[in-house]
DNA sequence: AGTTATTGATCAGTATGCTGACTATCAGTA
DNA sequence: TACTGATAGTCAGCATACTGATCAATAACT
């Protein structure tokens, strides 16, 4: 029985932040399940990266990480590990010596491809405990609660320059 | 300009799992931001294990971890970080040696009082995009889509045991 | 009692994410 | 052209989070 007495703490269940890392925590849990059931061996964060490498062929990145929000820091080590699986390819820019241009390979698209059923699977698994307009309601809120907040984070969204 | 020629990959917006990742991406760099310029140094899953250590006095590792959904794994750094610090204190306990009690010190109670409006003025911040109407219904559908997904990870929430 | 199963805690290993620093390069300007 | 500032990428270091393993201790069962 928790003592509550004098507590200026709230419960957990009214803070946010910490619902925030509840509902990533198991839409994280519900991705690999779905994925690795699937029989592929890709997180999250490498997915998005390999999907938007797909659709921007060539970007840098820089470019890339603006596209989904991460930290530039981040992307060094998930590039990595999808060029080390033979998912993508890194090469020097010839424009900019500094930067390194990202391309899918075949078997990149051919993962992406074979995935994607799981992924979208996992998307509707992780709100399955709400009707398709909650789901709907609750994408809205998050997507306007993230848009006033994306300068607050080290890793806002960057739109790709034309 | 992104080529979506034949793609079957979603817009990221479209993803719960890639909003939730940058709605908590966005909730920690608050979290920290207004702590940090409170003149605290205590990351967001910290505050809210020795909130919960303080609300449930001489409870177990294991016990900590289902009240606030970490990975028993997790918990172990976490509260080797807050004994270092001085806030929580670590002791065998009589009843079952394998277990760990758990206790917060007068520093943590001290700093728990002293850090308690960043910690609201975060979560307000974090919701400012959206009305008050509209940041309860979020926090509502986050619930209920988290009690609908809590045994899907590693971590679920576990209520304390009478 | 003795065997088995379970449980609390920790550890090694891997993958995000972040801060802050650093190098190489590029761009703008005096 | 030399200087200044900004930018792309990487790295070291730290803190979550997870998987899977191990160890000690307890609980359950025969």
């Amino acid at each position: 029985m928790p003592d509550a007495t004098e507590d200026s703490v709230k419960d957990n269940n009214d803070m946010p932040g910490h619902l925030a890392r509840r509902f990533q925590q198991i839409a994280v849990a519900v991705f690999l399940a779905e994925v690795t059931e699937a029989g592929f061996d890709l997180t999250p964060v490498q997915y998005a990266a390999l999907a938007t490498i797909k659709a921007n062929p060539g970007l840098d990145q820089v470019t890339l990480a603006g596209l989904i929000a991460y930290d530039r820091t981040t992307i060094t080590g998930v590039v990595d590990r999808l060029v080390q699986k033979g998912l993508a390819e890194r090469r020097a820019s010839s424009r900019d010596r500094r930067a390194r241009e990202l391309e899918i390979t075949d078997e990149g698209r051919r993962t992406l491809r074979k995935i994607t059923p799981a992924v979208e699977s996992a998307q509707r698994i992780m709100l399955r405990g709400l009707t398709a307009r909650e789901g709907d309601e609750l994408m809205r809120l998050m997507r306007k609660a993230i848009a006033a907040g994306n300068e607050l984070s080290r890793a806002p969204l960057r739109e790709a320059q034309g």
